[in-house]
DNA sequence: AAAAAATCTTAAACTACATTAAGACCATTT
DNA sequence: AAATGGTCTTAATGTAGTTTAAGATTTTTT
């Protein structure tokens, strides 16, 4: 099967044999599983109250996964840009209703897996779960990292953090996504700016 | 090799086996590399500064695992009693200093297994990968929901979830201790306790 | 090119939570 | 039995961050 530049799994491969490299069945695998997708800027890759099916490598593009509240603010826990996995783990496992969206923030190229070619994925090359286990391990420390900050930083050390850990979101993103992503309001994050900048740097 | 029936792997094969069965092989790899030791109150399993060199899984007792911050505030990113593993993982799978302390909040039996003993028995026993895939994609879930709250919830509604998640640690912990863990001061907490008698329930 | 929509900034009033302090109630040690 | 040290509460004052609102700037749509 003839694939396009845009849409071959090489860079997933790539990827994935940053790990431990794969044989020729195992990248045949990937290879037959996924399949890419084109998402326009403001679609949805999964919406609040569907279950998630699918398992998303972005190729390229941005993608923020959030949740909108009661109160109908906005609380984003995650982005994607090329070569980061998403997906609701919990919603896509226990096949349960997702709390989260994940929606594209610029036109999106991804590579899907299923949840059942997942499963096959990990039964025919049990390799995947040694690799699976180092991603998620890795996207664990990340995440208790920033709870940490969470807790206990202010929103100005959690913006300093954020420049420095994500240099090249900075100017890709609207700032009210990263207040979004902060746990502030934009404006508040617009003072923390000024701020910043007439304190020298 | 006899163990007491305190010191036996039984409770950790079992909590294993809730996610694959497993085989006589793989039952005596986990009886072999796995070592009970018992912590008692006030007690280092890990100190800040130090590499975290082992995997722990509690049979008994409680622990906690928090950061004491420059200004000396003491913030708890986890709790483990019976039947949790516990470990700063990116300390110990890139052998680098931790900035954490995991504490023996009571007497605490635990079951031990070294870095490179965790490494044999992935090579051993590949199962475990598939195993140790599914428990990090749970404690994740876990944690995401937790950074959730934090960016979006206020510190009574926290609270509320808290009682409701954890309610045998209730009783168990000091207020302080669930203070740190909410991310708010004791003082606050009892002013939200108080607020939530007056006002019903 | 104009119109519409989203984004960024500033500022005043407000609220959730922190800080400090003091006293009451325990538990543990001596 | 007294003393010590941790725990919980209440209250006054302070501060980080929100809300509301309005104007300026940029981006997107028509």
């Amino acid at each position: 099967m003839e694939r396009s530049d845009e849409t071959t799994t090489k860079p997933l491969i790539a990827f994935l044999e940053n790990i431990i490299p794969l044989n020729s069945g195992e990248k045949q695998l990937v290879n037959e599983y996924f399949k890419p997708r084109l998402y326009r800027k403001r679609q949805y890759i999964l919406q609040q109250g569907d279950v998630c099916r699918r398992l998303n490598f972005v190729v390229r593009g941005c993608l923020r996964m959030y949740r909108v509240d009661e109160k109908g603010d906005i609380h984003i826990i995650q982005f994607a840009v090329e070569n980061n996995l998403i997906a609701d783990l919990g919603s896509l496992y226990s096949h349960t209703a997702s709390h989260f969206n994940i929606e594209a923030l610029e036109d999106t190229m991804v590579l899907q897996i299923e949840y059942k070619d997942l499963f096959e994925l990990y039964t025919q090359a049990p390799k995947f779960n040694r690799i699976f286990r180092v991603l998620i391990e890795n996207a664990y420390i990340i995440l208790q990292d920033r709870l940490l900050q969470n807790i206990s930083s202010t929103a100005q050390e959690r913006y300093s953090s954020f420049t420095k850990t994500y240099p090249h979101l900075l100017n890709r993103l609207p700032q009210t996504q990263i207040a979004a992503y902060l746990g502030i309001t934009p404006e508040f994050l617009s003072k923390i700016k000024s701020e910043l900048l007439r304190n020298g740097k």
